[in-house]
RNA sequence: GCCCCUAUAGUCUAGCGGCCUAGGACGCCACCCUUUCAAGGUGGAGAUCGCGGGUUCGAAUCCCGCUGGGGGCACCA
């Protein structure tokens, strides 16, 4: 039996990272076991549609290299992929049940339903529907107070437990009494999750459902549709939760927690796919930096965790920064330019366009240093500003006073504009005899110009980074300290 | 309020009865490297394995209770 496993968003957000985070082990599932992985859009709730939502959910699986094999755009055999064009099939379902007597229709507004569940709350009892309308004269009677379109409920057994099996967590036993008549079609003709789930599951041939475990408590309401259709039920597998800081269910309250705004925070789609699989997978005592073969290569549900995982970003920040060091100059180089050329957040207009050439030159400098793609522009802007902006007190190095430091940098200035060969090599050799011939200790003659040059007193080494800027840049700027001096 | 899940350092985790004086990683601290910052290397602090009972010759590992945390209880998914 080949593996069919699905992701199924609604339609209804951003792509939260838990729900993408389902996505991606659904999918590596499928990639292990050469399976099928298919996307399901749950647009059941006409009320919550967020538009443009969608089109960032497949962004978001794109983003990440999550391709699917069945779902919207393709047409294979088990479509349409989208809920909200299989009405006329739920409709059918719940009709049948509705003839084999195993569902009902329920009258009962919304305000009453409400009412019951607080009174049952006050009174200590499991909160749920009170199955009025279960009885014949129970349902004439609501059906008088509200002639309006019924929803239809399912017919739960009243007493009993039943157990359902997770394949993480083993079996979990419900007590049935517990359970109420859940609704199965909604009295605008759409139907709810349960219902449209579950027949969708079957008629798509998905093997094992993989999904958050918060829907651990309705598996066993699927269990007995399942039942009730004659089904054969799919391996469930609930997924452990992404917690923020605090504890709590991720969501945007903890900062980012769209997939989408990481990408637009710098982080790289193999960091972001590496980090996420390890919340709540992991394969052994040591390992965990994985390319995407690696994991398609070891996932399997047997690692799956059942305790929820905390979001740590310090350490998505490190898996950003070593897949960062892992990239070829040129790769880096590709990966940098949009962030440097953006117009809100990127380099000065004054110092684009960005020339590529320089930029692939830069990068090896810069590489090890970058966390995020975000930083770029804050982090690689004195190579491109034509004029630097800082303090001049910087200038001047610890145990030096200002007349000594401008003694300093004439001497350094006068070097850059002797040295003609401006090699790495070169430069640090004509330095360091300058440095002696003028007394001062290396890091103070060094420390002076890494600021005349860069700006900044942090920077890559200096030697080299005189070196990416050019013997041309490298006067003018000393010229330009000394004038600040 | 009712139901369910869960519990190893701040965090992600290894562990599935003796190999554990509990392993790895992020973060943190120190040192080394060094012209700064990183990166890298080495070392360190940090967990009475939530607590209390059992079972067993032996428990982080099995069982029960408690406590903590989380999730669910819609004509939402």
């Amino acid at each position: 039996m080949t593996v069919r496993v699905r992701y199924a968003p609604s339609p209804t957000g951003d792509p939260h990272v838990g729900n993408i985070r389902s996505a991606l082990f659904n999918w590596l599932y499928a990639r292990h076991t050469s399976g099928t992985f298919i996307v399901r859009i749950e647009d059941t709730d006409q009320a919550r549609l967020v538009p443009g939502s969608l089109d960032a959910i497949l962004d978001a699986l794109r983003w990440l290299g999550l391709d699917w094999d069945e779902g919207p755009g393709s047409d294979a055999p088990h479509g349409p992929y989208v809920q909200s064009e299989r009405l006329d099939i739920y409709r059918k379902h719940a009709d049948w049940l509705l003839g084999e007597g195993k569902a009902y229709h329920c009258y009962c507004t919304p305000e009453r339903l409400d009412a019951v569940r607080k009174q049952r709350q006050k009174e200590r009892q499991p909160t749920g529907y009170d199955r009025r309308c279960r009885e014949p004269n129970g349902a004439a009677e609501a059906r008088e107070e509200n002639p309006n379109l019924p929803v239809v409920r399912f017919k739960m057994p009243t007493e009993g437990n039943i157990t359902v099996n997770d394949f993480v967590r083993g079996e979990v036993t419900f007590d049935v009494s517990l359970l109420d008549d859940f609704v199965l079609l909604k009295s605008d003709g759409y139907p709810t999750y349960h219902l449209a789930n579950v027949v969708d599951d079957h008629l798509m041939e998905i093997t094992h459902v993989m999904r958050a475990e918060e829907w651990l408590p309705s598996a066993p309401r699927h269990k007995l549709l399942y039942e009730a259709f004659g089904y054969e039920m799919p391996v469930l597998v609930h997924l452990p939760l992404i917690l923020g800081p605090d504890r709590s269910k991720l969501s945007k309250r903890h900062g980012a927690a769209s997939v989408l705004e990481f990408r637009d925070m710098g982080y790289l789609p193999d960091a972001m796919f590496n980090f996420l699989a390890l919340l709540g997978w992991s394969l052994d005592e040591t390992s965990e930096v994985f390319s995407k073969d690696d994991l398609i290569k070891h996932f399997t549900p047997e690692r799956i965790l059942a305790n929820p995982a905390v979001f740590n970003i310090e350490k998505l920040d490190w898996f950003n920064g070593l897949y960062i060091r892992g990239m070829d100059d040129s790769a880096l180089a590709d990966a940098l330019l949009p962030w440097l050329e953006d117009d809100e957040h990127g380099l000065p207009a004054s110092a684009r366009p960005v020339d590529r050439a320089y930029l692939a030159s830069i990068v090896p400098l810069e590489r090890e240093r970058l966390k995020r793609l975000s930083e770029a522009p804050e982090m690689l802007s004195f190579f491109f500003e034509e004029r630097l902006d800082y303090d001049a007190s910087l200038l001047v190095p610890k145990g030096l006073d200002a007349d000594t430091t401008r003694a300093m940098l004439e001497a350094a200035l006068a070097t850059a504009e002797s040295v003609d060969d401006w090699s790495v090599g070169a430069l640090e050799t004509a330095y360091r005899a300058l440095a002696e011939r003028l007394g001062v200790k290396t890091g103070q003659l060094f420390g002076a110009m890494r600021v005349a040059v860069t700006g900044r007193t942090a920077a890559p080494p200096l030697f080299d980074t005189l070196s990416v800027l050019g013997k041309e840049r490298c006067v003018s700027r000393l010229r330009a300290a000394l004038a600040a001096l």
